[in-house]
DNA sequence: CCTTCCTTGTGAAGCTTTTCACAAGGTGCC
DNA sequence: GGCACCTTGTGAAAAGCTTCACAAGGAAGG
């Protein structure tokens, strides 16, 4: 019944980071057991395919009773690899990387930003908090030196390609870009594009057409 | 063929918003003319997919030649519902707020921020560029009287669902939610959610798990 | 211990989305 | 004007994802 290596759906894996949150606030309020059900209204789908999604990895639940809820987030933290701290370079600090760098739920979630990078010579130096801007030149010895693996970009459009392409030459799996592009990177290299543009447009298109769900 | 109203995927939305991002590319690279094949490479999928989603509105291509970059930049603009500029409202001023107010893809692409909303004394009543900060209490009176139908929300997760449903009863039809709950929201109402710590639990789990793609 | 009730895990069905493959239509060169 | 070549638009097939429905397992109470 479990499939660490049967492909799993993106869309899953989203959820099940979901669930997460879910079962963080669920402990949190001191729940110790919880259903499908209740989850999936929390997560906002159905408990059928909560049930579905978790049963990709395996049986946690107990029939009659539901899941306990330490439990399963303990589980899940396992699957979705975040039991350990991630060591996380930003790219890029302007407003939206200085936003990031500060993003409370990144750290609480074990994702730490150990490293930031920036071409304009007026930041490199600059502190941020409790790092030092290094100059993006530097980037790719230096993220082969730290063994980073993720990198989260916001540069200019422009930039973008160039600065994969350097991160990826130094040993980086996973890129999370907010730049608007399509960056090319070889197998093994994973991109997730944050399109905020495309997240505005979609609601402009539901508003417009009239007929229109909740 | 056109299919205005035949439900139209979340998805293939989301890829016409990327066309659109790269037509816009193309148009000012003095390009005159696309094939569904570079539109898809620019765009990140396939020329099938391509032509398939342009096809659920209509027939914007020459059969040997391409499609016509400003022309279909132009249609897909219609489609999408950003011929016209959108007024929308920012409520909660933190950091990631303040980034996305002063974000010029938004301003790009007819998305403009009219009102920001606080409940922080500290705040309510400072200037954010044209912008004065306007006091939370008052978002539903005040949204209601400018008729603004698009609200970003960076509020803490404890505030999300009260805003969510003041600015329902205002009238407003489409959320774009940053804060990590799932909103309730009556139908006709359209909730857009960014998971930024979802998006980089899916790279996590993708660096775990040894099998990748690029 | 037995009965009743509840909730999971999961094949199978149903639905949606993507990919394929090719006829049809149009271009541009000779 | 004709011919060779190119690219779209689109049914049909394939793949993928979600929903359904229910057997099986376990809890709780009497």
């Amino acid at each position: 019944m479990p499939a660490s290596l049967h492909k799993v759906s993106d869309s899953a894996i989203r959820r099940l980071s979901i669930y997460l949150r879910v079962l963080g606030g669920l402990a949190s309020e001191g729940e110790e057991t919880v259903s499908s059900q209740v989850l999936a209204d929390r997560a906002g789908t159905t408990a059928a395919q909560v049930r579905k999604d978790l049963s990709l990895f395996g049986s946690f639940g107990k029939r009659g009773l539901g899941y306990l809820v330490t439990t399963l987030r303990d589980e899940l933290r396992g699957i979705l690899g975040v039991s350990r701290t991630w060591r996380v370079a930003l790219v890029g600090i302007g407003r939206m990387g200085a936003a990031l760098l500060e993003y409370p739920h990144f750290r609480a979630r074990g994702f730490e930003f150990v490293a930031v990078y920036d071409s304009d010579p007026e930041k490199v130096g600059s502190r941020r908090g409790m790092l030092t801007v290094e100059d993006a030149q530097v980037l790719e010895q230096s993220l082969r030196e730290t063994g980073i693996e993720i990198v989260v970009l916001t540069v200019p459009a422009a930039a973008a390609q160039e600065v994969a392409d350097a991160a990826v030459r130094a040993g980086v799996r996973g890129i999370m870009n907010f730049a608007p592009v399509a960056l090319k990177v070889p197998p093994g290299v994973r991109v997730n594009a944050v399109r905020l543009t495309v997240e505005l447009e979609v609601l402009s298109f539901s508003l417009g057409s009239v007929a229109d769900r909740a």
